[in-house]
RNA sequence: GCGCGCCUAGCUCAGUUGGUUAGAGCAUCUCGUUUACACCGAGAGGGUCGAGGGUUCGAAUCCCCCGGCGCGCACCA
C-alpha cells in the first residue's frame, strides 16, 4: 500500500477511476448477474451544458444505480440526450440572430438551418456526455441513446402510425396556442400563465345593439360572430336567435347572432359574452356546439400568424399589431360614445414557456392526439389508461401500477388527467421528427395553407416514404415530448423486429432488452415535468406495450440559491457544476446536492454546503488513513469479535447504521440515509471509537471489518473517494463498485450495550466540561473519584476514561465525602468528583450546583404531577408509565445527591 | 376561484404510526501545534416548534381557524 497523502485530492483520482470502472465492463448489465434493475436517465436537452439540476439528477440516479448494483442486481442505467426540438431551434436561432442574422429561417432555408442546429446539437451532446462522466454516473455507454437518432426516429414513426391507424391521431381545424415569436403552435402544457395588469372595457357594438358586453381584448371584437347569454337569463331571452348586422369598421359588417349557452355566468359582468370563435378556445367550442346544433355562427380570423390584424379586420386595422389595433378600436368606441366602463383588472394570460410572448389563439389545421376516444379493441381511452396506471394498475393488474413519491403528486396527476384535452402534436419548426404523413394534391403549397385549403385528395401515413409520384411530406414536426414519451422503451429495442406493423429492420442488437428491463424499475425527475413527461411516458407505454413505463417514480425538487431564487444565467447566480468539481471534487458535489433534500421539495444550495461536503469526504479519507496506519489491513470478511464495551458499542452502532441506511434508500430518503451515515462516521467512529483505538489495543480485526463496511455504505453517495480508498487498501484487484452491500449481522445484546457505553461517554464529556469551565490546561492531568457501589463498568473502561478525559488517576470510593477542592456531578446515579486541587471557587461551585438543582426540580415536579394523574396511569401504555416512573426515580436520586454535595461544600 | 406544499436555534434542515427536559450541520464564543484529519479536536451559548383555538392523560406531531411564503390547476368574458 502506498503512503496516503494528508488530504484527499479528487483530481488525482477521479478521471482514472472512472476509466477503470468503464473498462471493467460492469456498467453494462450484460456482464452482471442477478435480478434486472433498470433506470432511464432523463435525457438532458442538447441546448447547452449541464447545470446544477442535472448534477442533482445524476447524483440521484447514480446513487440508486450503485446501491442496486451492490445489492447484486443486473443494473442497467441508460444514458442519453434529447434533441429538444423547439428549445434547441429557439436557442440556435437566438444565437444566429446575435450574430446578426435577422431571420434565420428565411435566410438559411429549412435544410441549411437544420444543418446548423444539428451541428450545435452534436457539440452540445458531446459536452453533456462528458459532463455525465465527470459526475461519476455509472451508465452503460454501449446503450447510449438520443431521441433523434435512427432507432428512436423509427420508434417515433411507428408509434405515430399505430395511433393514426387506430384513429387516435387525427387532423383537425381548431383554435391552437400560437406563439408569434416562435412561429409555431405549442401544447397546453407549454403555456405558462402569468398575471398582468389589463383593462376591462364594457361597451356596445353600436347604439342600436341591445346588449352590453365586456372584454380585455377589444381588437378581437372585429371578429365577433355572436353574443352568448345564459339560457335562463330573463333579461336577454327575447333576443336569443336574432341576428344583427353591425358596422364596427371591419372589412364586412359584423353578423352577430344572439345565442344561449349554459357556460355564460349570469352574474358576471353584464351576463353577456361577445363570441370570437377564431381567437378564443372557449368561443371556438361554442362555435362547434352551434354547428352541431344546426344553428351555426361564423368564424372570422382577424389576427394572422404574424400577430397582426388581417384583411378581415378591415382597412383601418389591417397590418396593425394587436396592441395598436386595441387602442384604435377603443378610441373608436369612445368617439362613438359606446364605451360604458374602463376598469383596471389583473388577468392571467398564457405565454409561451420558450419564447415568452403572449400566446395568441388562432384557428389552424393541426395534428391532434385524441385522449377521450376509445382505443380499438380495448374499450377504453388513453385517458382511462392514464388513470388506471396509477390507481388499479393497467387492466386491473396490480403489478402494472406506477408508485409515485411523494404521494401527493399522484393527486395532482389525477386532477390533471381530469381536465386533459386533446394533445396538439404538430409544430411549425424544422428541428424535430417530421410528421410521417404525405399528401398528394395539386393545391397544397405550404403548411400555412393547410388551414385554408379544404381537404387533400390523398393522405398517406407510414413509417417510410410512400411509393409513387407527387407525394409531399407534411412540413411540420412533432412535439418533442412525443419522442420523450417513448424513452423507456425506444431505448430498449422497441419496436421489435417481428412487430406486426413493422417492416423495417432495427439496428438494435440486444433484442431481449425490452423483455428483460421493461417496465423499468425506477425513475427520477423534477416535478415541473410531471405532465410534460411522466404523463406522456405512461400514455405511450400503456398504449403500445400494455405496460407501465416504470414501477416507481421519484420527484425531486428544484435547487435554489440562498435567497430561494432559481439558478439561471440571466439572474447571475449560476453555479457551474464543473467549477464545483474542479474546486471540491465530484463526491463533494454529489453529497452537497443530496444532503438536505426531501422528495418533491425544493432545497437551497450554497457554497458552505459544498465546503461541508468536501470536509466530510476528507474526513472519510483520513479515517481510512488512520486505520491503515493503526491496523494491519487484511481482506478478511468475517464478523469480528467484540472484546471491550466500546467494541460492542461500535459494532452495534454500525449494524444499526447499516439498517437505517438500507431502509431509507429503499424509501428514497436519500438525505436521511446519508445523514445517518454521516453521523455514524464522524460522531461515533471518528470522534469516539478511533480515539479509543489509540488507547485500547488489538482493534485490527474490528477496524478491518468497519472500514470496508463503511466504504461500501458510502460508495453510492461518494463513489470516487470510496473507490480510491478501497484500492489504496486492498489493491486494484476487485472494485468496490461491485462489492456486496453490507448485511446485518447478529450482535448479542446490542441493545443493552449501547446505553452502557453512553454512560461512559457522558462521564467523559462531563469531565471535559469541568476542565473547560475551570480553564484547566489540556496538558494537565487530573484526578477523578467515582462514588459508586458497583465499579465493574469503570474498571472495564478505566483506560478509556483516563485517556479521553486526560486523567492521571481514577479512584473508586463508595464512601467518598466531597470537599472544597473537588467539583461534583451526578450521572446515571453515580457521583463523580473532579479534583481541582484547591482551584475550586466555592461560591461559584455552589451556584453551579444550585443551577443544576433548580433545573431538575421543576422536572421532578412535572413528572410527579404526571404520575399522580390517574388518567395518565390508566390510559398510557404500561411501558410509558414505567419509563416515566424510572425517570422520576432517577431524577429524585440525582437531586438528593446534588443537595448532599452542596451541603458538603463548606 | 379550487387545490397543494412550507413556516422548528442567526442560517439550512431532521424530528418516520402523539409519549426523554425538542435534535443535527453551518455560523457564533472559549480553549487547543494530544503525530488520521486545522478540510481538525474539546467545550459552551442559542428554540414559548408562525398566531389562536380544539381533541387527548399527554401535541412540534392529529383537527379547526387565522397569518406569512412558495407552487399548481382553472374558459370568468
Amino acid at each position: 500500500m502506498s503512503e496516503m497523502p494528508k488530504s484527499y485530492d479528487p483530481k488525482l483520482y477521479e478521471d482514472s477511476i472512472y476509466k477503470q470502472w468503464e473498462e471493467s465492463g460492469f456498467f453494462n448489465p450484460d456482464n452482471l448477474n442477478g435480478e434486472p434493475y433498470s433506470i432511464m436517465m432523463p435525457p438532458p436537452n442538447v441546448t447547452g451544458v449541464l447545470h446544477l439540476g442535472h448534477a442533482l439528477e445524476n447524483a440521484l440516479l447514480d446513487t440508486m444505480a450503485r446501491y442496486q448494483r451492490m445489492l447484486g442486481k443486473k443494473v442497467l442505467l441508460v444514458p442519453g440526450t434529447d434533441h429538444a426540438a423547439l428549445p434547441t431551434q429557439a436557442k440556435v436561432e437566438k444565437l444566429l440572430m446575435q450574430e446578426g442574422i435577422k431571420n434565420p429561417r428565411q435566410e438559411f432555408g429549412r435544410e441549411k438551418l437544420v444543418e446548423k442546429i444539428k451541428e450545435f446539437a452534436e457539440n452540445s451532446k458531446s459536452t453533456i456526455l462528458s459532463q455525465v462522466k465527470k459526475m461519476g454516473t455509472s451508465c452503460d455507454w454501449s446503450r447510449l441513446a438520443y431521441t433523434f437518432d435512427e432507432d428512436r426516429s423509427k420508434a417515433v414513426n411507428e408509434m405515430f402510425k399505430r395511433m393514426y391507424d387506430d384513429g387516435l391521431i387525427y387532423r383537425g381545424y381548431r383554435v391552437v396556442n400560437w406563439s408569434v415569436t416562435g412561429q409555431s403552435t405549442c401544447s397546453d402544457d407549454e403555456v405558462v400563465h402569468v398575471e398582468r395588469a389589463a383593462k376591462l372595457y364594457t361597451f356596445k357594438y353600436n347604439k342600436d345593439f341591445p346588449i352590453t358586453i365586456a372584454t380585455t381584448r377589444p381588437e378581437t371584437k372585429l371578429g365577433d360572430t355572436a353574443v352568448a347569454v345564459n339560457p335562463k337569463d330573463d333579461r336577454y331571452q327575447k333576443y336569443v336567435g336574432k341576428t344583427y348586422h353591425i358596422d364596427v369598421g371591419a372589412a364586412k359588417l359584423l353578423e352577430i347572432k344572439i345565442i344561449a349557452d349554459d357556460g355564460v355566468e349570469m352574474n358576471f359582468g353584464t351576463g353577456a359574452l361577445g363570441v370570437t370563435p377564431a381567437h378564443s378556445p372557449i368561443d371556438f367550442e361554442m362555435y362547434e356546439k352551434q354547428k352541431a346544433k344546426g344553428d351555426p355562427i361564423g368564424i372570422v380570423p382577424v389576427i394572422g400568424l404574424d400577430g397582426k390584424m388581417t384583411e378581415a379586420a378591415g382597412k383601418n386595422y389591417q397590418g396593425l399589431t394587436v396592441e395598436v389595433a386595441r387602442e384604435k378600436f377603443v378610441q373608436w368606441l369612445k368617439a362613438n360614445n359606446l364605451l360604458e366602463k374602463e376598469e383596471e383588472i389583473v388577468q392571467n394570460v398564457g405565454t409561451s414557456d420558450r419564447f415568452g410572448d403572449v400566446i395568441e389563439a388562432i384557428p389552424m389545421t393541426q395534428w391532434w392526439l385524441n385522449m377521450r376516444q376509445e382505443i380499438p379493441g380495448r374499450s377504453k381511452s388513453l385517458k382511462d389508461l392514464l388513470r388506471e396506471a396509477v390507481t388499479t394498475g393497467l387492466e386491473n393488474n396490480p403489478e402494472q401500477t406506477v408508485y409515485i413519491t411523494p404521494d401527493r403528486f399522484k393527486k395532482l396527476y389525477l386532477d390533471r388527467i381530469d381536465n386533459l384535452r386533446d394533445w396538439c402534436l404538430s409544430r411549425q419548426i424544422w428541428w424535430g421528427h417530421r410528421i410521417p404523413v404525405w399528401y398528394r394534391s395539386t393545391s397544397f403549397d405550404s403548411a400555412r395553407d393547410k388551414s385554408l385549403t379544404a381537404g387533400h385528395e390523398e393522405i398517406f401515413c407510414g413509417t417510410t416514404d410512400p411509393k409513387g409520384d407527387g407525394w409531399e411530406q407534411d412540413p411540420d414536426t412533432l412535439d418533442t415530448w412525443f419522442s420523450s414519451g417513448l424513452w423507456t422503451f425506444s431505448t430498449l429495442g422497441w419496436p421489435p423486429r417481428q412487430a406486426p406493423s413493422t417492416w423495417f429492420e432495427t439496428s438494435r442488437d440486444k433484442p431481449n432488452d425490452l423483455e428483460t428491463f421493461h417496465p423499468t424499475s425506477w425513475i427520477q425527475m423534477g416535478y415541473e415535468i410531471r405532465d410534460l413527461w411522466m404523463l406522456r411516458m405512461i400514455l405511450m407505454s400503456s398504449y403500445a406495450l400494455k405496460q407501465i413505463p416504470f414501477k416507481n417514480v421519484y420527484f425531486h425538487g428544484m435547487l435554489r440559491d440562498e435567497s430561494g431564487k432559481k439558478f439561471s444565467k440571466s439572474s447571475g447566480n449560476n453555479i457551474d457544476p464543473l467549477d464545483v468539481i474542479q474546486h471540491y471534487g465530484t463526491d463533494a458535489l454529489r453529497w452537497s446536492v443530496l444532503s438536505g433534500i426531501a422528495p418533491g421539495n425544493d432545497s437551497k444550495f450554497y457554497e458552505e454546503k459544498i465546503v461541508g461536503a468536501r470536509n466530510l469526504v476528507n474526513k472519510l479519507w483520513n479515517i481510512a488513513r488512520f486505520i491503515s496506519t493503526t491496523a494491519k489491513i487484511t481482506t478478511s470478511n468475517s464478523i469480528p469479535t467484540a472484546v471491550t464495551l466500546s467494541d460492542q458499542w461500535i459494532l452495534a452502532r454500525l449494524n444499526e447504521t447499516v439498517k437505517t441506511v438500507t431502509e431509507n434508500i429503499e424509501k428514497y430518503n436519500f438525505s436521511y440515509a446519508g445523514e445517518a451515515l454521516r453521523d455514524f462516521t464522524w460522531n461515533d467512529l471518528a470522534d469516539w471509537y478511533l480515539e479509543i483505538a489509540k488507547i485500547e489495543s488489538k482493534k485490527d480485526e474490528i477496524l478491518n471489518y468497519i472500514l470496508p463496511t463503511l466504504l461500501k455504505l458510502w460508495h453510492p453517495y461518494m463513489p470516487f473517494v470510496t473507490e480510491a480508498i478501497w484500492q489504496e487498501m486492498f489493491g486494484g484487484e476487485k472494485m468496490l463498485m461491485v462489492e456486496k452491500w453490507p448485511a446485518l449481522f447478529d450482535i448479542a445484546a446490542s441493545n443493552v450495550v449501547q446505553p452502557d457505553f453512553t454512560i461512559i461517554q457522558s462521564i467523559i464529556t462531563a469531565i471535559r466540561a469541568v476542565r473547560a469551565e475551570h480553564k484547566i490546561e489540556p496538558a494537565k492531568k487530573i484526578s477523578v473519584t467515582v462514588k459508586t457501589s458497583d465499579k465493574k463498568l469503570f474498571v472495564a473502561n478505566e483506560e478509556v476514561i483516563i485517556g479521553l478525559a486526560r486523567l492521571d488517576n481514577l479512584v473508586f470510593d463508595a464512601g467518598y465525602q466531597k470537599n472544597n477542592s473537588t467539583v461534583g456531578f451526578v450521572i446515571a446515579g453515580m457521583e463523580i468528583f473532579v479534583d481541582l486541587s484547591g482551584a475550586v471557587d466555592v461560591v461559584k461551585e455552589r451556584e453551579q450546583l444550585q443551577n443544576e438543582i433548580s433545573r431538575i426540580e421543576p422536572y421532578i415536579e412535572s413528572l410527579e404531577k404526571k404520575l399522580s394523574n390517574q388518567e395518565f396511569t390508566q390510559n398510557a401504555p404500561a411501558e410509558v408509565v414505567e419509563a416515566e416512573q424510572k425517570k422520576l426515580n432517577e431524577a429524585k436520586e440525582k437531586l438528593a445527591k446534588l443537595i448532599n454535595q452542596q451541603k458538603q461544600l463548606l
